[in-house]
DNA sequence: GGTTGCACTGCAACTCATTGCATAGGTAGC
DNA sequence: GCTACCTATGCAATGAGTTGCAGTGCAACC
């Protein structure tokens, strides 16, 4: 029930093409929502109709045209009250924390090499997001308005991949049959 | 794609109709996976067709009849061998991050009153998990196979709120419009 | 000259999930 | 007797999201 709002947010920051705002669903916006490149143009062509958005085709040099789309009145008044209604709450949904569960019924040991995948995974998206935000927030301590709320995100972004690498940390070591005096967990030192 | 899978987790734990499936997903399972009934109905209606569940009416006193379903052989083997494969990447969906990062569009104070919502709901929901984690695992520390499996997914739930209520917080801090001075988390005393 | 790869848009078919409604018996309060 | 709520199951319609395919055009590599 969202996307369509997640869409104008990101259009409200700059004026993209379909494409353009596919890709930026894999960064910044994509750590709270993410979309496929056909869902966003599925939607776009939605939003278009309904008067939120208006498209404009510009021709390119060396590449294939593209359509760029941004921001109706209609649509920032749309975006504006949206944002003042109650927002869903969270809904979790992790496949690996059900296998983690289920771990009993099948391979424990291949449940243990599956989160060790996945701490990886995310210790490589932290580290993104770490490098994302001393790039573009050196100074945080100044920000207000669009940026801050941007920077704000980015670190709630950061806090959550922290928790989840912390966690399966957590769980390796419960999950490997610790052999007895090994210490619990190596002291997790990270800036 | 994963919902089959839940619910053979949560079967293998323990027998269970339809209905009593769902009211777990509101708690233990829930934490990661969550489900309506009619979802639950739906699916189980398939996973019998498949052969992986076996349902049995049973006859109550003063209630309705119930039917009551138990994994079958076919649905141990497809239980283990879904544990045996990778997981799907996490995906975060939080429809107050992209209100939270799109407050200049809107009414920035109406988001902070969303964000102290949640936050009060969140807290809520981890005095749930830590009441439940005092009553089900009082002596976590010899926990072995299932159990243990069970734990470190709570855990994993507990570790999520922390962090979430710790953001909102953060987020609080700088949402509300602070006179210097200010301690970064006053308690709340706005209208 | 052929392959690979990226930028760009989109349709079609499908699965997954939600919302709303229907039904039916039991318990409990007023 | 009426109302309201709980257990229990399920259908129908709709919406949200994924997967697979299809096509153009340009650049670079070998």
């Amino acid at each position: 029930m969202a996307l369509e709002h997640a869409i104008l947010v990101s259009l409200a920051e700059k004026a993209s093409s379909g494409y353009e705002l596919a890709r930026r669903f894999d960064k910044s916006i994509g750590q709270f929502w993410t979309a496929t490149h056909q869902q966003v143009y599925k939607v776009l062509a939605r939003m278009e109709a309904a008067g939120w958005v208006a498209g404009t085709v510009v021709e390119q040099d060396g590449r294939p045209d593209k359509k760029v789309y941004d921001l109706t009145d209609a649509g920032r008044a749309e975006l504006a009250a949206w944002i003042a209604q109650p927002a869903a709450p969270e809904v979790a949904r992790s496949e690996l924390a059900v296998k983690i569960r289920g771990a009993s019924y099948g391979d424990p040991a291949a449940v243990a090499a599956e989160v060790e995948r996945h701490r990886a995974l995310h210790a490589e998206r932290l580290d993104a997001y770490l490098a994302n935000e001393k790039h573009e927030f050196p100074d945080s301590s100044r920000l207000r308005g669009k940026r801050l709320h941007q920077w704000l995100v980015l670190r709630g972004g950061i806090a959550l991949e922290r928790n989840l690498i912390d966690w399966y940390d957590d769980v390796l070591a419960a999950l490997r049959p610790s052999k007895k005096g090994t210490k619990p967990r190596p002291d997790k030192a990270k800036p």
